[in-house]
DNA sequence: TTACAATTGAAAATGATTGTCAAGTTATCA
DNA sequence: TGATAACTTGACAATCATTTTCAATTGTAA
């Protein structure tokens, strides 16, 4: 199970890095909670039962977690860097919805095949890519 | 010609706002600029010519030309908001090497359908759309 | 356990962007 | 044309997210 527990100390370690309690609570809390939130919010999260970790940290942790590839940042339109947790290897892109703010996640094998193309005719190697959609959901039209 | 710089005067007007010398003169060095600048990049360029014209008016005419239609924000991976002129309607993408900054744009109707496809399975009116591919051109593939 | 390097929390610093406000401009309409 | 009201401007302060600083604390390799 806990293997995304065991990977981080290993990236930990293999970097001259420690394992402290702070990161693994961050962890385990990134992990237990909704995607897409923001270091901030996280940090919001975690105050209530762990009031002693700092701001800071939340930050320096959810970068650590990008890093070794646990998390990727995302940006939407909003200021804020969110996060994500990587799950396997597929791709998958978001659809944003401009009133209420909800995203969906979609994946699209035709989409990603032709993305390869382009960078392929481009001669470019890929090393990530990012696709959102922007619009009003049906419960947002509806409501007007 | 000029007809961009029509369409924003008729914007002004139509939005009880008026046309300034400065919010001419930020629009056409907009125009004239290679794309993808950010509000900053505007302001130092307008400098040199036009040393009186303030740091937050360049910000906010950048923000009424995105209003306006003239312009779309974009942000890539830096912390800045960069601009692009909207040319006609067509959409168009993004390819951007890591090692150099360099940005490509393309078009690809196909993948413009199917993202119509993706929001229509989700019932969603689409606004605006965001596709970056991140990769290593060739030159700085070559370099290493 | 020791000893040293990494980490933490709090607060200050940073960088991009936005707000404030007095003084200056623009557009309207008499 | 000129008066007037409303919008803008420039300078600078404020804000927001994020990063840095630093003294005190905590992992960890030996």
């Amino acid at each position: 199970m806990g293997s995304v527990r065991d990977s981080f100390r290993e990236y930990l370690s293999d970097h001259g890095l420690k394992t402290t309690r702070q990161r693994e609570i961050i962890l385990d809390e990134f992990l237990s909670s909704p995607s897409h939130l923001s270091a901030e919010e996280l940090y919001l999260r975690l105050r209530s039962n762990h009031p002693n970790i700092g701001y800071a940290t939340v930050y320096r942790t959810m970068k650590l977690l990008a890093d070794s590839g646990i998390a990727s940042e995302r940006h939407f339109g909003d200021r804020q860097t969110r996060y994500e947790p990587n799950i396997g290897e597929e791709h998958h892109y978001h659809l944003i919805c401009n009133g209420c703010g909800k995203i969906i996640e979609f994946e699209n094998g035709a989409i990603e095949q032709l993305l390869l193309d382009v960078a392929g005719e481009h001669q470019f190697t890929l090393s990530h890519q990012r696709l959102e959609l922007y619009g009003m959901c049906p419960d947002c039209k509806a409501r007007k």
